[in-house]
RNA sequence: GCGGAUGUGGCGGAAUUGGUAGACGCGCAGCGUUGAGGUCGCUGUGGGGUAACUCCCGUGAAGGUUCGAGUCCUUUCAUCCGCACCA
């Protein structure tokens, strides 16, 4: 586990913690040695903003969190081995991710580059996403732009085809999450061909494009550069382009503002001859919607059959021209763009191999063997996948360890310098990044020629941090990155567990970081894909409690200020509004404290009710009522093995024989519950078992049986309950350290099933059959049996379905 | 805008993956225990109908495939998450 340290832990944790630790104590039982670790995700911008508001240092505040959310786990009973512990703002850990960054550099996994970033110009700072809201800075309010820097990248897209092929491979990775990330790497086949230009500056005599829809070049109706295409770089001359430019800039870089933005667009002047018609000419634009870092970051519009390209159409008064229509139909004006998907037929009348009716995917093969043939393009793979840029000018992350000299240029830092310390002298008073302004520690001199020269300001993305972590928990201390025997024992991860909003971009640069340091010699080749199996856990929701003050504003309440009895705030007796379960967040006050939990009803009925219920791929709702059923529960568990315990009474064969079939089945539900991740399932089995036992009337030797394994399938779940239990019963040593228990397979078949009878597909009766009855025998008593003659009132049977075990069904 | 998911009683959810829909828990109701309340124990609890009966309806909505659909297919509605500088 890797939790980012904000001092307090929360529900979202204790489950996500519970899960695992549930996995590591039933794996250990089984006989597994078990890696399970704890570190910090310590670097990144929380720490800045508390300097900012609150004065004080990034390295006390994030050190103190940190022992902060170490104390409010321990209580937990998390079986986490804290000699492993450590942090990503440790300069032992980030000196070796530095050491890694140079032999990335030395291999050429890294390079620089121009990229765009998201400027305030009044704060004069870079800005993250979440820090541009509405297009402005979160601080200054002021209209945000996108300027160019030049950036540190990983060359993650060199490896697209690669980390998509070995999807497939990822046996145990949910399905979406594979999903997810091949739709991310975004490979597609397309058509790259050079419109020849007229009217254009020297030196863009041609305008490469690339595009997936080279079936639809008929319809084509203009050309679009992006703002930050080299050729509107030329224009920028014309006063009027550069003021579009400045205009179209506006924003913030996400893909979410771009494409949301009003599309807005300049015509150039510029023309580019269709290649298929030398006399046909498009207009050449500049478009906001263009980015420049897909395909050529030019393209050619059909407004026809992409929406983008037909609301700018629309917007300009420019053709639409449909290439295709729907098969049967007949050519009529279009109110929206006709965008079926590839697979599926259409009929083209504008295609480039006459009229007829095929499939997109077709049309495409076609067009790009077409332009292959003339000679004006060739078929192309691109991946929409880009290089992972990790410069970030701040102040609390890894120290890029470069040096810039005068002479030599960019020079890699030597090994012997590292780590790369942050000095600790600096103050955020004043926006900026306090490294680039520090009096004394950006200079240095040059590692190649001696001379004076000036460190990298920039620090490292903190995905860097979090890429390969796993991989030095294996040896969190070792003098090298890692230590290739310990990686060789450990890795893979078996069971790495997180959220689903880590689908994409931290596993994806994971598994390309877990790639780069096979390459550079820091892990084994078996971990190139490191995460063997994945687990997605879902959010942990809660009601929310509104009321509104005398503005209209809403107010937010802790559950612990409500009544909810009355759903009013038990303080000033307002009725509260309850607004349905969301994630929990300080916002919107809809939190539970972890440790008021744990101070009310203890760590175990916090670890099982955040384990019941909801299957944990899915969101829990957390209710104090729920809470109350759980503590109830455990306790009831408690006075069963209790009374177990003090009692003495004789065996009873029949009733003893039941408890042992109950206790076979809760050890293999509860078993495969805990092995499928379905946790939920697992605590339904044990209360099953519980009523079974609680209401048995077996005699106490069988009973203390029954509650010993009680007592062991309950343990990883509920820790402390079950060590008390299983001392109180007279159980040997640690129930922690007792072997997994098996079911005896005698003790969970049952000799007769019993077969639902339907009739037309619905059920009139039943009848209770040994198990392994012929369906012949079955057959003959389903039809002899009364209720299925009343329903059947003579009718022939025309068809009768026998399966066994499982049910009959007579057709009339 | 693009991508991914989810939808079953009053509530959280289960359904051996096409074979008895509603396991298990919460809540609610009745009874018992108690001076009373709580705890605890027992019983009931999808909707409708009926004196009663496996009588009818029912898995967001509409259609389809099948002996049989919560599960498969088509269309549709609603909600949630991600989108490359949050972690």
């Amino acid at each position: 586990m890797f939790p980012y340290p904000s001092g307090r832990i929360h529900m979202g944790h204790v489950r996500n913690y519970t899960m695992g630790d549930v996995v590591a104590r039933y794996k250990s039982s089984a006989g597994f040695s078990v890696l399970h670790p704890m570190g910090w995700d310590a670097f990144g911008m929380p720490a800045e903003n508390a300097a900012m508001e609150r004065g004080g240092h990034p390295k006390t505040w994030t050190y103190g969190n940190i022992a902060d959310m170490k104390a409010q786990m321990k209580p937990l009973g998390l079986s986490i081995d804290w000699s492993r512990e450590f942090a990503t703002c440790d300069p032992e850990y980030y000196g070796q991710q530095q050491a890694m960054f140079l032999d990335m550099l030395a291999s050429g996994l890294v390079y620089r580059k121009n990229a765009v970033v998201n400027w305030d110009p009044v704060d004069m700072t870079v800005l993250a996403n979440e820090q541009v809201i509405d297009g402005k800075g979160w601080r200054s309010g002021a209209a945000v732009e996108r300027r160019e820097l030049t950036q540190w990248f990983f060359r993650i897209s060199d490896y697209s085809e690669d980390l998509l092929d070995a999807l497939d491979g990822l046996k145990d990775w949910p399905e979406k999450v594979r999903l997810m990330q091949a739709n991310w790497i975004g490979k597609s086949r397309g058509l790259q061909f050079a419109f020849d230009t007229a009217g254009a500056p020297e030196g863009f005599e041609t305008l490469e494009v690339y595009t997936t829809r080279p079936d639809t070049l008929l319809g084509a109706s203009f050309a679009a550069i992006s703002p930050d295409h080299p050729l509107a770089r030329a224009l920028e001359t014309d006063p009027k382009i550069a003021a579009f430019v400045a205009e179209a800039r506006k924003g913030g870089t996400s893909a979410e503002e771009i494409e949301t933005a009003e599309k807005i667009g300049f015509d150039t002047g510029i023309r580019v001859k269709h290649p298929l018609n030398p006399t046909w000419e498009l207009p050449v634009w500049i478009a906001n919607f263009i980015l420049m870092d897909y395909g050529t970051g030019a393209i050619f519009g059909c407004p026809a059959h992409d929406q983008r390209d037909f609301d700018f159409a629309t917007k300009y008064g420019l053709a639409i021209k449909p290439v295709f229509i729907p098969e049967g139909a007949d050519e009529s004006p279009l109110t929206e763009a006709f965008t079926p998907l590839k697979s599926e037929k259409v009929r083209y009348i504008r295609g480039l191999s006459g009229d007829r009716v095929e499939t997109g995917e077709q049309a495409v093969a076609e067009a790009i063997a077409l332009a292959e043939a003339k000679g004006f393009g060739q078929g192309v793979t691109k991946f929409r996948l880009r290089d992972w840029g990790i410069s970030r000018q701040r102040y609390w992350g890894c120290p890029i360890p470069v040096v810039h000299c005068p002479d030599c240029g960019v020079v890699p830092e030597r090994k012997e310098n590292l780590p790369i310390r942050l000095p600790d002298d600096v103050t955020f008073d004043v926006p900026g990044n306090p490294l680039d302004r520090h009096p004394t520690w950006r200079n240095t001199t040059c590692p190649a020629c001696g001379k004076p020269a000036r460190r990298e300001t920039d620090t490292m993305d903190t995905f860097v941090d979090s890429s390969w972590y796993y991989a030095r928990f294996t040896s969190p201390h070792a003098a090298t990155p890692t230590d290739p025997a310990e990686a060789d024992y450990w890795m893979n991860v078996d069971q790495y567990i997180g959220g689903i909003e880590h689908a994409i971009l931290h596993l994806l640069y994971s598994r390309f970081f877990a790639r780069a340091m096979n390459e550079t010699g820091h892990l084994p080749a078996k971990a190139r894909e490191p995460f063997n199996a994945l687990f997605t856990q879902g959010m942990v929701t809660h009601e929310i409690y509104k009321t509104t003050d005398a503005n209209g504003r809403p107010v937010y309440h802790l559950p612990e200020d409500v009544d909810h009895e009355t759903a009013t705030v038990k303080a000033t007796g307002e009725k509260v509004e309850i607004i349905p379960s969301a994630k929990m967040s300080k916002s919107k006050k809809n939190v539970v404290d972890p440790m008021n939990i744990i101070a009310a009803f203890g760590a175990d009925t916090a670890r099982w009710f955040v384990m019941s219920d909801s299957p944990p791929e899915r969101d829990v709702e957390w209710t104090s009522a729920g809470a109350e059923a759980t503590a109830k529960h455990l306790s009831q568990v408690w006075r069963i093995a209790d009374d177990i315990a003090a009692g003495d009474a004789p065996a009873n064969e029949a009733e003893d024989k039941a408890l042992a079939r109950a206790g076979a089945r809760a050890v293999a539900d509860v078993t495969a519950g805990i092995e499928g991740f379905a946790f939920n399932k697992a605590i339904a089995a044990l209360f099953a078992f519980t009523n079974a036992l609680q209401k048995s009337q077996a005699g106490t030797a069988a009973k203390r049986d029954a509650a010993k394994i009680l007592a062991q399938l309950m343990s990883p779940m509920t820790p402390h309950l079950a060590e008390e239990i299983w001392s109180g019963l007279g159980g040997q040593g640690l129930v922690a350290r007792a072997p997994w228990p098996k079911a005896d397979p005698a003790l969970l078949v049952d000799d007769n099933v019993v077969l639902p009878i339907q009739i037309n597909g619905k059920r009139r009766a039943e009848i209770s059959v040994p198990k392994d009855m012929a369906a012949a025998e079955v057959e003959k008593i389903a039809l002899a049996n009364e209720d299925v003659l009343r329903f059947l009132a003579g009718q022939p049977v025309k068809k009768l379905i026998v399966v066994p075990g499982r049910i009959v069904n007579v057709v009339v």
